[in-house]
DNA sequence: TCTGGGGTCCTAGGACCC
DNA sequence: TCTGGGGTCCTAGGACCC
């Protein structure tokens, strides 16, 4: 049997935890550069602020009905996803930590000493106590099911956050309940498709033939989804070691910029900055990449005609994570991709093909004492910008311009109250109230 | 005025080789 | 008249996730 562990609108979780105030409050947090809402309390949901809504938009409704909203905070929330899933970690023999607020648990052989739904509340009651983050919990055989139990859990008052699935009769119920567009892997092109043949809930979609998933779903992916809803696992958990950032396959920094750009100097600022932050993140996971792609990208609601994006990609000699090559290298793709008279909105430069830092083979006559410095020069940097914050040091070629025009904003940020020493929570001791 | 960011996996099709 | 076929590798693009 399977878990999936959710928090209940996380970032806005995470401001309310540290402001009891806000408790029953239309409350959001708003993408990166104040753009548009990304979580919404149940009291947002209600007054009509839509998820992925511009915050332009929602701001009207917001003063309307005394809401508040607040700049994303990831140092504040990756730090309280880790408290959350350090707690999960402890009471369940396997985890595997799907996203920022999600956890699948394995809960082979825990029947044994309490109910999977006296586990399940428990579960959920010692969550809220220790970090004051509300979750739902789904429990069933399969990963796929116990997402939609989950999202059953969401919806209905009478499960209290908690839904196990054991009996085919239980199955069959929430399958009836969920429409096809909120299963697991079906997306919006997806579900289209479904609903045009007729299949608009979760239970007639588990119904669908093997070939006919196959065909009309993606292949082998569709095929999955059908038999995970029939109650036949085919997904398993992915533990990951718990020390150390998760190792991935692909690292990008990608940015909107405060004004849309069309002067180069500017944009070549930008790219090498981001350029900085990925290669932060490759040496962060001890990576280095031997392909780089820039690219830069238009506003989808502006008067220019599509397509948005355009990319350049490089496959780099030797593998490498060092920053001043790296801008190079992004510097070579951002000349071949820049156009005059075009306005550009934003940018990103996303690194593939990553191997273990330190296995590259010596490119043919470089100096192996000189790569060992540069080598040595990374660390340090990377030690300076982690004690002193992001930014502290870093190469003059990422500073043209970023005041001025691509610096994006953030101006309604909560203070990162655990993970930094100048903006720890502050007690007010000589009243009665916190500020 | 103002519309996010970072990932994964899969398939189709071309290039290339024998 | 007759003009192979199969395997592998790579990339672009689609679809999905949170």
């Amino acid at each position: 049997m399977f878990a999936l562990v959710d928090c209940n609108s996380f970032y806005v979780s995470c401001e309310q935890a540290f402001q009891p105030r806000l408790a029953g409050k239309p409350v959001v947090v708003l993408s990166n550069n104040d753009g548009c809402i990304v979580s919404r309390s149940s009291e947002a949901k209600v007054i009509g602020i839509r998820m992925g809504m511009p915050y332009f938009q929602a701001k009207p409704l917001l003063a309307q009905h005394h809401g508040q909203a607040f700049s994303s905070n990831y140092a504040l929330y990756g730090d309280m996803s880790r408290r959350v899933m350090g707690h999960l970690a402890e009471a369940a023999p396997e985890i595997e930590v799907y996203s920022i607020d999600e956890a699948f648990l394995n809960l082979t052989g825990m029947q044994r000493t309490e109910s999977l739904e006296a586990y399940g509340r428990r579960l959920r009651h010692e969550v809220l106590q220790y970090t004051h983050i509300p979750t739902c919990i789904g429990i069933a055989p399969t990963k796929t099911l116990a997402k939609l139990a989950n999202r059953v859990a969401k919806r209905y008052d009478a499960c209290n956050h908690v839904l196990l699935l054991e009996s085919a009769e239980q199955r069959e119920w929430a399958l009836k309940q969920v429409p096809v567009e909120e299963v697991w892997g079906i997306g919006r092109r997806y579900a289209l498709k479904l609903h045009e043949q007729g299949i608009t809930t979760a239970a007639s979609l588990a119904r669908v033939s093997d070939a006919w998933a196959r065909k009309h779903l993606g292949g082998v992916v569709g095929a999955r989804i059908v038999r995970e809803l029939q109650g036949q696992s085919c997904l398993e958990i992915i533990p990951q070691d718990t020390d150390g950032p998760l190792a991935r396959q692909s690292v990008a920094f990608t940015r909107s910029f405060g004004t849309p750009l069309a002067a180069y100097p500017p944009l070549a600022g930008a790219v090498a900055a981001f350029t900085s932050r990925a290669a932060e993140k490759l040496r962060r996971q001890h990576s280095a990449t031997n392909m780089l792609t820039v690219f830069l990208g238009k506003s989808r609601f502006g008067p220019e005609p599509p397509p948005y994006t355009s990319s350049v990609t490089l496959n780099l000699p030797v593998a490498t994570s060092d920053t001043a090559e790296l801008i190079r290298y992004a510097q070579t793709a951002l000349k071949k991709l820049w156009r005059p008279n075009s306005h550009y909105q934003k940018a990103g430069v996303v690194f593939d093909g990553l191997e273990t830092a330190g296995q590259q083979q010596l490119q043919l006559f470089e100096d192996a004492g000189q790569v060992e410095l540069r080598v040595r020069l990374m660390a340090e940097l990377d030690q300076l910008n982690s004690r002193y914050g992001a930014g502290t040091i870093g190469f003059a070629a990422a500073l043209a311009g970023k005041e001025e025009s691509w610096a994006g904003k953030k101006n309604l940020r909560t203070p990162a109250y655990t993970t930094s020493f100048e903006e720890l929570w502050r007690i007010n001791m000589d009243g009665n109230s916190f500020s």
